[in-house]
DNA sequence: CTAGGAGCTGGAGTCGGCTCTAGGTCAACC
DNA sequence: GGTTGACCTAGAGCCGACTCCAGCTCCTAG
């Protein structure tokens, strides 16, 4: 706990998160931290457990296709603080819609290759028992 | 029927396709053409029903994240005819499990979104009501 | 006191998948 | 016979999201 309450190095954040040092680098001069990272001695970054929470947001929102600049601009929604969730909520709306228009088109190949798979199963099944 | 018969140009497979007649070229200079497209007049290009049919099978391949080279592959497979069915299963079961996957990561951000949805338009409704 | 390891910066490089450009051919219309 | 417009080739350029490099500073351990 106390090694926590301290503050995370970037290799910690790194490990903890799975992002690599380069890209925790690359998301802070991206603006993709609600408030700037602090830093320690000799300049290095510190993080917080709040800074780690939101990365596992961003982690998601990114795995699910949010290109950089809509976390940019969510993350500067959240940095102003109260008073403009209708954009945040437009914007995860929007998220929303893309995600799963994606996750339709997806189960739409399925299908295909489903079917490509039984195809060649029931191909290799009949050879089998000639 | 006629128009079809007599064979398509590379503006109305794209056309027909959605595919860009730079996309097109690129995919045949890749190798994503079962057998090599004929050439017309001029050496314009000629494409068969068929080429349109396997250009159908590839985007949706395409559409569910399969890579160029992986393509190109299975391609290669259906160009050397019958005969390599378990190594087009084992290509299909391998890509039918990443999708799935995908599927399944995309599913678990989605709640995350919802949720996020969830909660900017309880806070919205809060504000509206008081 | 020096060698290693983690961190720093700015900027270059990579990769996948197109997309576009330059410079040309050809057929058809006015 | 001049202008479209669709097509051709080879190769350059682009975009997003990192990833890596050079050259530096620190701190710690042997």
């Amino acid at each position: 706990m106390a090694e926590v309450a301290a503050g995370l190095s970037i290799g910690q954040v790194a490990e903890r998160t799975g992002l690599s040092v380069h890209a925790l680098r690359f998301y802070e001069q991206q603006g993709i931290f609600v408030s700037p990272v602090r830093r320690g001695a000799a300049g290095r970054r510190v993080y917080s457990q709040d800074d780690v929470d939101w990365l596992e947001v961003c982690i998601i929102l990114r795995a699910s296709g949010m290109p950089l600049p809509a976390l940019r601009r969510y993350t500067e929604l959240v940095r102003e603080g109260a008073g403009n969730e209708e954009e945040r909520l437009a914007l995860m709306r929007e998220h929303h819609g893309r995600v799963t228009d994606q996750i339709g088109r997806l189960a739409q190949s399925l299908d295909l290759i489903t079917f490509k798979v039984g195809v060649y199963e029931d191909l290799l099944d009949q050879n089998g028992q000639v």
